[in-house]
DNA sequence: AGATCATTTCAAGAAACATTGAAATGATCT
DNA sequence: AGATCATTTCAATGTTTCTTGAAATGATCT
């Protein structure tokens, strides 16, 4: 991962709102919500909540696919784990020993099996 | 560490300059380095800097201190933690396991003994 | 085909951000 | 005291960000 696609990450996620989308959609795990739940459940405008997508989108956070007339947005959980290996890759000069590398694995699907999740 | 508290860190991260001038501190260890150490090697703006710089110890990420005429600038480890740690704790649900929690510790210090580094 | 539901697109406006140049501090040296 | 060095403060400016409301898609159902 480069230095300019870390600041989208950050960017990405430096924001309350998209914050706490791409937690509930960490916590949804990899078969995702749909984009109307996830505006229920943190009581936001439709169309605010697709400005704010679209942002986790470009920053390589969440895929979206349609399901019917629903758009599924759904974690991406590698993505997540890149940045994070940058964040403590810069941390460790000298003291490898002593920084774990972090990494975030989805909660176990909880519907059918899902498609292919890696 | 609270939501807002990880707004404000990443939203300072979230920033080309600042990321490198963090990453720099952070290199640098606790000791820092003077503002216009970190300016030279990063080819910035004195005033640029120090507008940045205020970010980062807004967040919480840095810390300033006086020496002469000039200021040391230092990364917060703790910060760095904590937030790394708010973005893991998300992740894991069902399967910890399988995340290391991540962390982060200063190099070792380069000049003589430091000050009480944590 | 027409109605309805879920979501996106578009345009507008307020607020926050980053950069610049000029002037102000604050500490050190002669 | 006066000169100089390191850094900060201030004001101005252009850019980006977030939110809203209204209108447009696209899919489903009758």
């Amino acid at each position: 991962m480069k230095t300019p696609d870390v600041v989208a990450a950050l960017a990405a996620l430096a924001q309350e709102h998209r914050l706490a989308v791409f937690r509930l959609l960490v916590q949804a795990g990899p078969d995702g919500l749909p984009a109307g739940q996830v505006a229920e459940r943190l009581d936001l405008a439709p169309n605010t909540l697709t400005f704010h997508f679209d942002r986790l989108r470009l920053a390589g956070l969440v895929t979206v696919r349609r399901d019917g007339r629903s758009m599924i947005y759904a974690a991406q959980f590698e993505a997540m784990n890149a940045l994070l290996g940058f964040l403590t890759e810069n941390c460790c000069q000298g003291e490898q020993e002593k920084c774990a590398p972090a990494s975030c694995q989805p909660s176990k699907s909880k519907s059918s099996r899902s498609k292919v999740p890696a």
